[in-house]
DNA sequence: CAAATTATACAGACCGGTCTATATATAATT
DNA sequence: AATTATATATAGACCGGTCTGTATAATTTG
């Protein structure tokens, strides 16, 4: 199937994403871990790789942003939805030696010159911040509070990612998500 | 001069460290860059590319850790210390066009496969820890308390960079600056 | 058959790294 | 002091390999 292929290649462009950022992140690599069809590439996505990464990096992203959505809008209070993102986090960040990260952190570090691909990285972070931002909304904090409790928070886990990488540990995951939690108690928000 | 060859060139890495990170950065670049002779590359770093990524990113971390460390001995409070911080970032990565991030977390994220570059990676963001560790201490915060409001600064710093990135505003280092200086007076530290 | 899809070969640029030759400075020797 | 020796430093061509992207052929599929 034709939609098949494509959603393997875009899959796997997301992994890679993930793990080692654009520059790092070959063509060939890409059909070779997906197992596609090595001829297809050019033909599902005629505009090269910088059409490939945007696609990609749009796909995972929506993607993040409804697990996201869903683990905070099934948990009682804001604290555990948040407290449960970090904790998935930190599970794969170990569970896959910290090369595993956030395919947004990961490229917007690298700032690839591909104007497709920064535009995604814009797009991706105010659909995060929208969703955290309405459930601290839910949970009773004022709209421009909530505005700047959630672009903290996104601060929060993009730092505690790299750092994690960096040092090879998961401890600023466990700190963040304690600090996050006394902060929310702190403001009153449920 | 010898030694100027080389620092030029370790220092040409470094902000090329700090803006695209290891995989973009080629040794024809550096030298490109930094207008050093380009017969001298191999000779000062017969290493290679991870000989001359793990130096240069040791002497930037190092540089870097002495200017945080100037920032908030000199500054009364450690709140202004840390904000002052933040505000040099943010000059930055505005002048630059966003560009100029933190040179250990654009390298940690792409997490590359070069040993002394990953090791270098735990000793800089230790040394980090330890000096606002310390100025914590300094202001009233107990030791295990000043561990966790560090690690968590470190995190929050290095998000807000990349958040600062990837849509392109420095709204998530005024928030970041804003919301440390609440928590630090919420913890009654001076 | 016709269209959609995949295979494969290849172009051209660029990569990190090696090589030899040359220049320059300092030190040793006479 | 003059000259030789030695370490340091730079120039620039060059190697094999890999990169993205293209062109064309083969194959599946409806």
């Amino acid at each position: 199937m034709a939609t098949d292929t494509r959603e393997r290649l875009l899959r796997t462009t997301a992994q890679l994403l993930r793990e080692r950022g654009v520059a790092s992140t070959g063509m060939l690599d890409v059909v070779a871990a997906s197992g596609a069809p090595k001829g297809s590439l050019y033909f599902h996505f005629p505009g090269g790789k910088e059409q490939l990464v945007a696609e990609a990096l749009q796909q995972t992203g929506a993607d993040m942003c409804e697990l996201m959505k869903m683990a905070l809008d099934s948990s009682k209070s804001a604290k555990t939805g948040l407290a449960n993102i970090f904790a998935f986090l930190s599970a794969e960040l170990a569970s896959s030696s910290f090369k595993v990260g956030c395919p947004m952190g990961t490229v917007a570090a690298e700032a690839p010159d591909l104007p497709q691909v920064r535009e995604r990285l814009g797009e991706i972070v105010v659909m995060w911040h929208s969703v955290v931002k309405n459930r601290l909304i839910k949970a009773g904090a004022k709209p421009a509070r909530a505005d700047d409790l959630a672009e903290l928070f996104l601060s929060i886990v993009e730092g505690a990612i790299v750092v994690a990488k960096a040092r090879r540990s998961t401890r600023s995951l466990e700190v963040a998500q304690k600090e996050i939690a006394r902060l929310l108690k702190n403001e009153g928000l449920t």
